[in-house]
RNA sequence: CGCGGGGUGGAGCAGUCCGGUAGCUCGUCAGGCUCAUAACCUGAAGGUCAUAGGUUCAAAUCCUAUCCCCGCACCCA
């Protein structure tokens, strides 16, 4: 038994996010916990809201409230939502929580003892009538190189140059449009990563052989073009505020450590949480302290591709820096971008999908499915409607949902809804056992390399293979001549049934629940483990429900998509 | 020459690191079965693996050059 410790990329706070962000990060950090769970593993799943940020303060704006408000309503709503697509998360907490200013300000600190932080002045667009500097972003103006008159500060996209927003022409404030700006002098704290290059590149190199390759390629891309010091305070109130000593840093009572610093923090001070609300203040050390029992842990991150490179070099040179035994990131799975009809899913713009309005016309496992079987892994992948109706119907409800319920209903029916007792395996049996030895190690790899898509496809297989057996061993033709050789090919069905609901468990788990509550599987014995699995020979797995035990026929699993359906989601959502 | 990813039968993908008869899902066509959600099972057709060279007994896989698509460059997952 290991010890896994999972995060996925915290949400954003501004508002629910699409099935891109669910794809690229939750769900495949989800399945993988569930997994590992029902592998026999010791895990904790730790997620959080990422709530710092000029974007938080905006959308608040809009929304008419505070700061405060706006994100303790959005916390509630993306962690429902997050229940809604029966995410297992142990905690699942907020990063302008008390333990991650602590923690944010702690590793400040002990940065700045280690002389890795220092005062630098820099000049800052700032918006008078907004009374506040502006990010890159927010500025816009003329562009000095090809006179564009909307270039942002951050970039002209007439041109495609990078500017900096300081050498605007007539620049102005996008967040009100006030054209009454000014530059001027600003003084923030400075990360000297210059200074943990070394450190950075002999960590990445020490993890490279467990990284995929999108992963290492970000990382040795960033450290070869060099790190840069890199400010980590903002001119904002909404933020974790900048201390020295415990108190109030003198100048920087206006300002904010910036987001990017503190949201990766949040990572252990969600854990933290989870500590103290689970009644164990001292149980987060464990997972984080390698000083304090953490040495054992394996941790695994989950990100989108944009996110690599903080994990991989930024948040390193934050933990680094601090020279404190603290748990830096084992295994990375980095994922490409699902795409929305040719275009990106957009939460500004309010692009596609979102997960509450998912859910409002399909079941959660509905959406895991498609969405693990198609993860964006080795490509950006589109999601389309008509891609998602032939997975849902082919998968679901023609292989898994169709088998299942054709076992159950002839044992109902010829067998008094009991595990059929006599007849012995034959020939079909020992096919199916062989499947079985094939298959199932190479699922269990498969999740191991965190290979979800290949997982997916071989969890089908194994499904797909018990409608072959049923095929070959046509117990509704035996019973007619051997009543006992057809109990021996629904006995063994409904081992199959049994033995798909828990493969099925990491992916859509309301399904397997289901399946196995139907089939009287008890809760402690759903692991798949390998190992326990495999004991005794395959075939073993086709006698393993109690002879003579009543089973219940599970209500119809699925239902299937009708092209009305589609046609209605793609003239409400878009798509074509 | 900014960086990264990708180009494999009609569609979506695996295989490329460690060369050796091109594989999977969907779709199409034919057959089988009739327990089941008009489902399931079997078989077939369909690809000169972006292009052009090169290395080799042998290249989707290695080398060189070229073309095309997508993303990123601290706004975005």
């Amino acid at each position: 038994m290991a010890r896994i410790l999972i995060t996925s990329a915290l949400p954003y706070i501004n508002g629910v996010k699409h099935l891109g962000n669910l794809a690229g990060s939750m769900l495949p950090a989800d399945v993988y916990a569930r997994y590992a769970r029902a592998a026999g593993h010791e895990v904790l799943f730790i997620c959080a809201t990422d709530e710092h940020g000029t974007p938080a303060e905006l959308a608040a704006a809009e929304a008419g409230q505070t700061v405060r408000e706006y994100c303790d309503e959005q916390h509630e709503i993306q962690k429902a939502v997050g229940q809604g697509f029966q995410l297992s998360f142990d905690w699942f907490g907020r990063s302008s929580n008390a333990p991650n200013r602590e923690l944010t300000q702690h590793f400040a600190e002990v940065l700045e003892d280690n002389g890795l932080i220092e005062e630098r002045v820099s000049k800052q667009v700032y918006s008078v009538d907004d009374k506040r500097f502006l990010p890159d972003r927010y500025v816009e103006g003329t562009c000095p190189n090809c006179g564009y008159e909307k270039a942002r500060g951050d970039q002209c996209d007439n041109c495609g140059k990078l500017l900096d927003p300081i050498d605007l022409i007539n620049p102005y404030s996008s967040v009100s449009g006030s054209k009454n700006v000014e530059i001027r002098d600003t003084r923030h704290l400075f990360l000297l990563q210059t200074k943990l290059q070394d450190d950075v590149r002999k960590f990445v190199d020490s993890r490279a052989k467990d990284w995929p390759n999108l992963t290492t390629s970000i990382a040795y891309k960033w450290l070869d073009e060099g790190l840069q010091d890199r400010s980590i305070t903002r001119d904002l109130s909404w933020g974790i505020p900048v201390v020295r000593g415990g108190q109030p840093r003198t100048g920087f009572e206006n300002k904010v450590f910036y987001v990017w610093f503190d949201a990766p923090v949040e990572y252990i001070g969600s854990t933290v949480e989870w500590s103290q609300a689970t009644g164990k203040p001292n149980e987060w050390e464990r997972w984080w302290r390698t000083d304090k029992g953490a040495s054992d842990v394996t941790y695994v991150e989950f990100m989108g591709k944009d996110n690599v490179a903080f994990h991989t070099v930024s948040f390193p040179v934050t933990i680094l820096g601090s020279k404190e035994p603290w748990k830096l990131v084992d295994k990375l799975k980095a994922f490409n971008w699902l795409n929305w009809y040719g275009g990106k899913f957009s939460t500004s713009q309010k692009r596609g999908v979102f997960m509450d309005k998912a859910l409002e016309i399909l079941p959660s496992d509905y959406w895991r499915w498609y969405l693990l079987a198609n993860s964006p892994e080795s490509s950006d992948t589109n999601f389309t409607w008509d891609g998602f109706k032939t997975g849902i119907n082919s998968d679901l409800n023609d292989v898994l949902g169709n088998f299942v319920n054709r076992i159950t209903k002839y044992a109902a029916a010829k067998f008094d809804g009991k595990v059929p007792e006599g007849g012995e395996p034959g020939e079909h049996e020992a096919w199916i056992a062989r499947e079985l030895e094939t298959r199932l190690p190479q699922l269990i790899a498969h999740y191991e390399a965190m290979e979800f898509r290949k997982a997916a496809a071989e969890t089908r297989a194994i499904w797909a293979a018990g409608n072959e057996y049923v095929t070959r061993a046509a117990p509704w033709t035996a019973y007619k001549t051997s009543v006992d050789t057809a109990a021996c090919g629904i006995r063994t069905g409904l081992n199959l049934v049994a033995l798909f609901g828990l493969i099925a468990q990491p992916i859509i788990p309301e399904t397997a629940e289901k399946i196995l509550a139907a089939l009287n599987v008890p809760k402690d014995n759903r692991g798949l483990d390998l190992k326990k699995l495999g004991q005794g020979g395959y075939a073993k797995l086709l006698d393993a429900l109690p002879r003579a035990m009543p089973i219940a026929v599970p209500p119809q699993l699925f239902t299937k998509i009708e092209d009305t359906q589609i046609a209605e989601w793609k003239a409400r959502f878009g798509g074509e």
